[in-house]
DNA sequence: ATAATACTGAACCATATGGTGCAGTATTTA
DNA sequence: TAAATACTGCACCATATGGTTCAGTATTAT
């Protein structure tokens, strides 16, 4: 299982690295749609869009049926749970990584005023 | 500024595709690297991962700095708000969607359950 | 001064991506 | 039955991607 988590989340954010891609999951997130409705709204051949529907499905963001000759796309079972976990996670790190850094600073600054407090005292002396 | 965010989500989304460069982010997160560091760790020519942090600078992911012969990498600023967004949309509307669907297919049910009953007391009258 | 290190740029390669057009099949509509 | 619709598969195209090798340059260590 885990062994395929990365394959899962290269599919699904490079599903998610296309603007077309993105505009496609919007919509099904408000209806439903065709690959005629989809290649109608983002003006594109119907082989093209099939495509870009092809990718989002491999990628389990959308799922589709067809009935009659109409092929009708709706979003998958999957919510990005994921992709916003390893975000998160990667968040996080950012975040100490940056506080880290703030504290190197801010230690730095005592230094120099530890310093500075140091040698007045020593110009008074003089 | 807004046209660019299709640009910008883009480039992250394609940058977060590659599992190499999610590995390089999760080690920039722990500690500051070389190109050195990470072609050794990811095995792989020091081209090859120059051509990664590249990518990565790009979507502004990464900084680097070359100091002397060594180019040092360190997170960039941008901590994937954006992204989050996008996901965090999306979720909204999935979550939404969905509870239409349930709401549909509850009624279906209580519809079902209606006639069912009718036809039960009719059943009964006979 | 020499040698080793760290990167860089260019060229190359195989494969993937994002599109197109065209020809065909299956399904509806008139 | 004929025409229109909706998709599908194939071939094609230009460009991008993920990698390599090789030949440099600049910096550092001996």
């Amino acid at each position: 299982m885990v062994q395929y988590l990365h394959a899962r989340l290269d599919a699904s954010f490079a599903a998610l690295s296309d603007v077309t891609r993105r505009g496609v999951l919007e919509h099904l997130g408000r209806a439903d749609a065709s690959i005629t409705d989809l290649a109608d709204e983002f003006r594109m051949t119907l082989t093209g869009m099939k495509k870009h529907v092809s990718v989002l499905e491999q990628a389990g963001l959308v799922v589709t049926e067809k009935v009659g000759r109409v092929r009708t796309c709706k979003l998958g079972a999957r919510r990005l749970e994921e992709e916003t976990a390893w975000i998160e996670r990667y968040r996080m790190q950012w975040d100490e990584r940056f506080d880290e850094l703030d504290r190197v600073v801010a230690e730095r600054v005592a230094d120099e005023l530890k310093r500075k407090k140091k040698n007045d005292a020593y110009q008074k002396r003089k």
